[in-house]
DNA sequence: GGAATCTCTAGTAGAGTGGTAGAGATTGAC
DNA sequence: GTCAATCTCTACCACTCTACTAGAGATTCC
């Protein structure tokens, strides 16, 4: 019932390109080293978020990567079905189960319930929880 | 994000037993032929469940498992926890995160929303929506 | 005693995860 | 036009984990 570590990094960077408000292009290695990714992973990925159409790109001197729209219309399901390819605890046409089972309900229910989270949490969501926190609470000047 | 075969085998075994609604034992192999369910596998899931407090075995002829408590005494969310370890989407101390990060906070949200579906949902309701779906509707008596 | 069952310890093939390496294509600045 | 900085593409790989399998041992009931 887990994320897999590629999907944190994905979140991550996308979380960092929300952060910057600016349309400038970051790059990777900038993303990679502020938030803590092997770079030529973080290259992957990235060329994977761009190809479900989240993220753009530019190359030569000041080229690096920048949301392909806004913040606010990204949203953590988003970023997390691109890369880890579905959210169904249950995709196994395999393990054959008894046609009739109470189950295939049971994981519709949990991916509603999964889905009320993470299709309506979106980065600029993610971004401004985080600043009101900063402004509020703990005092922690990392990034 | 998704759940095991071990898993839902689990599931499939306890379902199984709720349905007994008796409290003799069920032969693993009886078990494993009406789940489909590799029997050797089968084994050793249900000794797990066993060293989880959740079901009962006798050996010997006439032997097998039962549920150690009602069935609607065990959750959904009890059997996968005993099974896969944790339902937190993320339990990593490693990926090293900036520490002042908003993921933490998303994932205790998932959880809580997974938490909803799995822990309030017992065998006994599992077995009771599955007897009202087969009087009403597609008839088929697959087990 | 013996048959039927659970129990325990090992092992294992294959897929998947989390990377790394390096050459190539584009861009911007001079 | 050249050079440096950047993204892009293909390939590779070590390690872990998943989903099993094998087989001998311990209990129980008749």
């Amino acid at each position: 019932m887990d994320v897999s570590v590629k999907g944190e990094y994905a979140l991550r960077a996308v979380f960092e390109l929300s952060c910057q408000g600016t349309p400038d292009p970051v790059k990777i290695a900038r993303i990679a080293e502020s938030q803590r990714i092997p770079q030529k992973f973080l290259e992957l990925i990235l060329a994977q978020l761009k190809q479900g159409g989240y993220l753009g790109s530019r190359r030569g001197a000041d080229g690096g990567y920048f949301l392909a729209r806004p913040a606010d219309q990204i949203t953590v399901g988003d970023i997390l079905r691109q890369i880890e390819g579905t959210m169904q605890p249950s995709r196994r046409p395999f393990a054959k189960e008894p046609a009739d089972s109470p189950f295939p309900e049971l994981w519709d229910r949990v991916e509603r319930a999964l889905s009320c989270v993470v299709d309506r949490t979106t980065f600029a969501d993610l971004v401004e929880r985080w600043r009101q926190k900063r402004s509020q609470g703990v005092l922690n000047w990392q990034i």
